[in-house]
RNA sequence: GGCCUCGUAGCUCAGCGGAUAGAGCAGCAGCCUUCUAAGCUGUUGGUCGGAGGUUCGAUUCCUCCCGAGGUCACCA
């Protein structure tokens, strides 16, 4: 149940009944919220003023018109005009507390939206080059990309999250080469691990299982049969480990797509240049050499081009390397158009800060492949600096300091980590402090959110205990007597409930998981307020046995506080704890 | 030089084209000792980087400028 959703049907309505003549694309931009300030009523709607200006109307007439509609409205108790046009409704508190009895009916699914409409979306997140563990750099942008699937998950989207394992480069080549080094060591050689190759112990077992597994006899092969065998097991290994990482931050994928498979004379890459080539996309031709410094190699040659600028990019693309091979681009043209054959038509790429000028080539690629019918929203995440007591610390594996996810769960663990790192809109930096992190205190918000749920459970534990025999579930709270919750600050915190359906739809359409962390503090702030009024007021606390009616009353607040709180922690993957330690 | 992101209170940050721009911390003034836990209440503090534009209305959208960070054929 979504209350303004409910009255943005209702005011829809009744401008259609009022202006017949009203168009769609001025209902568009009709919005109910809640005012900024409080004293203007529970819900202010723009409609008039939305809707005035293409009717020819004065905005405040029109605003007049619509609150005289809603006259008769059992819902509500005034609906006045205020400013240029606004129409401010004040709501019978019997809506808001249908509200409680909503949470208890829907619980887990109180703030389940359909604003996806079953549409179906591909989110690509992570991403990384599997030559070794997880880097700490990596972390924001699988946590940001898990998180928004299950927000979109939530409201109504058909989600396949996707990592595209960039197993095809040179740096598999040179990922096989150190792997045969640490092959050769397990057999006893002793070896020295040139600059240019990959120095990290985590490619000792795997060594170790290649002498395993061939003995010597990967010695006696010319590299060229050797290398193929190393690589297929080694990149097999280095998943395992990322997928271990990943596993620790309650990160999961449907599909791990390789983009090895997309090369051969029959792959896709060759098949989407082909079918590029017919549509006219691709020509020979000479770039300019880049403004301002010229790289040192460059080398104006003819070379195959797609043609990015016809689609919004800076400059057209190439295709194919001087060596004859394709470049990244051209793989990942190929990517999306089986992104797109496979029935995507909304794709969300997650990239780090280092991939924002990929961006714009990124689109022109879907745009192009799609012959316009998809769409992809590239979600950049910004640089996260990990600090301790204030200052920035070096990360560096020869001091021993933490650089793999793994050290950072270790550390900190996947709730704060996942919690802190939503904490913030993804397109800006972010400090990621580790002493905050472990604090026990309103600084700390993923602290304060997690109390707030074992705060409200340990309410629970003493009403158990004040009212034996008595069922306290919130199913069997819908029947509590909800109309006596009557002072400001309760029926403060069942409006703070009430707006975590609009909450959740706004987010998802907006791709803007942090929205959700910040609901759950503000709302977390709300009933921990509440509660420290019970301490100075006895007759304000939750818990009341000589009046078992309102207890049972605040108790189905509290209930709902409580069940949102989950939804909400849910969606970000954090734990909602019934006790803190 | 081009492109991308950011610029909001002393600090860290929210802010969905709407009304007098919000929260936490810090500061200031009081109060308090727990329905297991973060003490609470009040209060001070703003040229929303700057200038134009679109709009009934701009912190929000567009353009230019300033500042910070990132990035810049063929790497992945």
């Amino acid at each position: 149940m979504d209350v303004f959703a409910l009255f943005a049907t209702r005011v829809s309505a009744a401008l259609k009944s009022l202006y017949p003549e009203v168009t769609e694309d001025a209902l568009g931009r009709l919005v109910v919220e809640p005012p900024r300030d409080p004293a203007h009523g529970d819900l202010s709607t723009n409609a008039a003023m939305v809707v005035a200006k293409p009717l020819g109307r004065n905005p405040r007439e029109a605003a007049a018109a619509l609150a005289g509609h809603f006259a008769s409205d059992k819902d509500v108790i005034s609906a006045e005009v205020a400013g240029p046009g606004f129409v401010n409704f004040r709501i019978a508190d019997a809506l808001w507390l249908d509200v409680l009895r909503a949470v208890g009916q829907e619980g887990a699914d109180f703030g389940r939206t359909n604003v996806g409409g079953g549409e179906r979306v591909n989110v690509e997140y992570v991403s990384a080059n599997p030559t070794g563990p997880m880097h700490v750099g990596h972390t924001r942008g699988a946590v940001f990309g898990d998180t928004l699937a299950s927000l979109m998950e939530y409201s109504g989207y058909d989600v396949t999250r996707e990592f595209y394992i960039n197993d095809a480069g040179s740096q598999i080549e040179t990922l096989a080469r150190s792997t045969l080094l640490r092959y050769r060591e397990a057999l006893g050689e002793s070896i020295d691990i040139p600059s240019g190759l990959y120095p990290g112990d985590y490619l000792v077992p795997v060594g170790q299982a290649l002498a395993k597994e061939f003995g010597d006899t990967l010695l006696g092969m010319p590299e060229s049969e050797a290398v193929p065998l190393v690589k297929d097991r080694v990149l097999d290994a280095m998943m395992a480990l990322i997928k271990a990482d990943l596993a620790d931050l309650r990160i999961h994928h449907d599909v791990f797509f390789s983009e090895r498979t997309l090369h051969g004379p029959d792959g896709d890459i060759a098949q989407t240049l082909a079918w590029l080539r017919e549509q006219g996309m691709i020509y020979e031709g000479r770039l300019e050499p880049p403004k301002g410094k010229t790289p040192d190699e460059w080398e104006n040659r003819e070379q195959t081009l797609f043609r990015a600028t016809d689609y919004g990019d800076d400059i057209d693309r190439p295709l194919v390397k001087s060596d004859g091979s394709y470049t990244y681009f051209a793989a990942d043209i190929a990517y999306h158009r089986n992104k797109y054959l496979r029935g995507f038509k909304h794709m969300v790429n997650v990239l780090g800060a280092d991939h924002s000028g990929y961006v714009k080539r990124l689109q022109a690629a879907v745009k192009a492949v799609s012959q316009g019918e998809a769409d992809i929203d590239v979600r950049i995440c910004q640089l996260v600096r990990l600090m301790k007591n204030g200052e920035p610390f070096k990360m560096s594996k020869r001091s021993g300091d933490l650089v793999t996810v793994a050290d950072v769960v270790a550390e900190v663990g996947a709730d704060a980590t996942r919690f802190m790192l939503l904490f913030r809109r993804n397109d800006a930096a972010m400090d990621f402090d580790f002493a905050l992190v472990k604090e026990q205190t309103r600084d700390n918000p993923v602290f304060y959110v997690q109390y707030a749920h074992a705060r409200a459970c340990s309410v629970f534990r003493v009403a158990e205990r004040e009212m034996p025999g008595v069922d306290l579930s919130l199913l069997a709270l819908r029947s509590a007597a909800v109309e006596r919750l009557s002072t400001e600050a309760e029926l403060d915190l069942v409006r703070s409930v009430a707006q975590w359906p609009r909450t959740v739809s706004a987010a998802a359409l907006a791709h803007e998981p942090h929205r959700i962390a910040f609901y759950l503090y503000d709302l977390a702030a709300a009933f921990h307020g509440f509660w420290a009024k019970g301490k100075e007021d006895v007759s304000l606390r939750f818990v009341n046995a000589a009046d078992p009616t309102l207890t049972l009353a605040r108790l189905a607040l509290v209930g709902a506080v409580r069940q949102v709180l989950v939804n909400g922690l849910t969606i970000l993957g954090v734990l909602a704890p019934d006790e803190l330690s």
